[in-house]
DNA sequence: AGCCAGGCTCTCG
DNA sequence: CGAGAGCATGGC
């Protein structure tokens, strides 16, 4: 079954899909085209697959869904939602641009990526955990580790000769072992983290999704702050990618201060304290602006 | 081969 | 308090 989608312009879909290009196969990634990964959809797991039928300034998607189960029609409307906030294809890029028209670097940067949208984990808990993984070790090691998490805790969706995978539920990694974690790579006390985190949702003693309806993130970051094994970097970074609150930054972290230290430093080696003042320049959009400049890294774009 | 990579917590002085 | 150790794997 299949459905079409309008976004808000700009939009550029294969720029923002690039994110998901060295993705595994059955979990999430972009390749010809194509943008493909299993959603939840009350209790059913469905396969979206998505391409581009316009154009940055007419964009528009098709959104081809299947499952094993039956879809009944009432469903679309869901799929639509979720595969709109999966992009974020409402959001409005053209204010982000007009409040970094001041900042040179910046400015030059969403002229390269006009139309590139962060992309949103369909859950909040998914970004957490997805942080949790990736403190301290580098971004391929990270990804290694949580596509094992997900081949080994997350339920299948068989579709013919192909299995895909949909990211495991608290429940799953409340009832995960230590061991089993450890098995995917995790360290002993990141197995914990997880493990204990997941078992405070399932007891309902955490509430992520409360989160998005704060207006005020430093509150978010505090109460997630008092959590085991989440501090402030981990805690932006779920705002940011799962929460889609683009204010948010995870500004002391290395790679950030890397990729300013080179587009706006020239390559020298950087304070803390000047990757802080480049940030605050980016007033309210800072965590976009972050994206736009490690995206820009990391194609390779030179301005 | 060894060192480092988008941190966090715990321990010690 | 502040500094420092330990953690895990993959790439260079």
């Amino acid at each position: 079954m299949k459905l079409t989608i309008t976004a808000t312009a700009p939009f550029d879909f294969d720029l923002s899909a690039k994110v998901f290009s060295d993705g595994d196969k059955q979990i999430r990634k972009y390749e010809g085209g194509y943008f493909w990964q299993v959603i939840r959809v009350g209790d059913k797991l469905i396969l979206v697959s998505i391409k581009s039928l316009g154009n940055v300034d007419e964009p528009e998607l098709s959104v081809e869904f299947e499952s094993v189960v039956k879809i009944p029609s009432r469903d679309k409307e869901d799929i639509r939602e979720i595969v709109s906030s999966l992009f974020n294809l409402n959001f409005e890029l053209r204010p982000f641009y007009e409040g970094v028209k001041e900042d040179e670097v910046m400015s030059k940067l969403t002229q390269k990526l006009k139309g590139l949208k962060s992309p949103t984990t369909q859950t909040v808990f998914e970004a957490l955990i997805d942080s949790i993984i990736e403190q301290q070790i580098s971004l391929i090691v990270a990804h290694s580790l949580e596509n094992k998490v997900i081949k080994a805790f997350g339920e299948t969706l068989k579709l013919g000769e192909e299995v895909y995978y949909a990211y495991p539920t608290p429940r799953a990694l409340a009832s995960a072992t230590t061991g089993g974690l450890r098995k995917c790579g995790l360290s002993f006390k990141k197995a914990e983290y997880v493990k204990n985190i997941s078992k405070l949702i399932l007891e309902g003693k955490l509430d992520l999704d409360k989160f998005k309806k704060y207006e005020d993130i430093g509150e978010i970051i505090k109460e997630l702050d008092e959590i085991k094994g989440i501090g402030v970097w981990t805690a932006e970074l779920t705002l940011v990618r799962g929460m889609q609150k683009l204010e948010a930054i995870p500004a002391d972290g290395l790679g950030l201060r890397r990729c300013i230290s080179h587009y706006y430093f020239n390559d020298r080696k950087i304070s803390a304290e000047e990757a802080r003042r480049t940030t605050e320049g980016w007033g309210k959009w800072k965590g976009l602006a972050s994206f736009y400049l490690i995206m820009a890294e990391r194609l390779g774009i030179r301005i």
